[in-house]
DNA sequence: TTCCTTATTGCAACTTTTTACAGTAGTATG
DNA sequence: CATACTACTGTAAAAAGTTGCAATAAGGAA
């Protein structure tokens, strides 16, 4: 849990505080170690820090994602997941069977330097999911 | 509304069935010529087919989605909007005025195929949400 | 330490989305 | 037509996510 605390200098740049709720979101997804949801957040971090509400939960998770600290993923149908933002990557998912896997940014590059030129918008180049069929279910 | 009788033959081909809910919510997307949510499918759809319900609006998005009869499209934060699939294209969306742009295909091809012969993952190339700040909103 | 500013939180009410299951109604077939 | 098969729908209830606002508490300055 005092892990969570070393975030406090990045939030601090950002122009926000460190609260202990925020330190128990920190620390679930610190220790999680890949995607949780809203929900599954909410239900862990009560667990260090009962007091805690849902929508203090859904706002740090958009807060913290938008000051990057977070990386956001839409996995389908809807539903979002959340993780520390560590190493820039993408995700590829099967729809079949749900098999998740993920591919570095570095294909990318070219893509987001054409589209920018064409468009003119400054892409942020973040986790994207892209959704396909695995290999053992393509037959 | 008797235009949307015109995709039974797509329905039953993929093993789906014609029926008044499903005449109502794809004519309301017919007539709308853009992406909508759920909840205002839901709520235009009513005005032709009253007793329709939330569930069944939910139900019917996501297998026609399913069959390729419709794109969903992950706007941001966890929502979800719809559109009737024609052609096939991508969004760039601006995060800070949320200006919203269409891109061809055509520019992704060289990337997905690297992607595919990276992974084994067979693509569908479809409807992907890219994020960014657009010409005016980058001074 | 104390004070001040304002970012952050909890509360309460609300909207949106999901689920399980029993009843309904497309549609193919004879 | 009449029948049978089963995809589809509505109901009721729960779960998930959102909103506005008043109270709280970080953390910088005195
Ligand atoms: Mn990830
Ligand atoms: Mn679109
Ligand atoms: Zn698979
Ligand atoms: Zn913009």
């Amino acid at each position: 849990m005092t892990c969570a605390i070393n975030y406090a200098p990045q939030l601090r740049a950002q122009g926000l505080r460190m609260t202990p709720q925020r330190m128990a979101i920190l620390h679930v997804l610190h220790h999680a170690g890949g995607h949780l949801s809203p929900t599954q957040v909410y239900k862990q971090a009560r667990k260090e820090f009962p007091s805690l509400t849902e929508p203090t939960v859904y706002r740090t998770l958009e807060d913290l994602a938008e000051k990057k600290l977070l990386l956001a993923a839409h996995i389908g149908n809807g539903k979002i997941v959340y993780e520390l933002a560590e190493g820039q990557h993408h995700h590829l998912i099967c729809h079949q069977c749900g098999k998740t896997i993920q591919v570095e940014h570095t294909p990318f590059k070219t893509l987001y330097r054409q589209l920018e030129s064409l468009t003119g918008y400054k892409l942020d180049s973040s986790h994207v999911t892209f959704f396909g069929l695995c290999s053992d279910c393509q037959s």
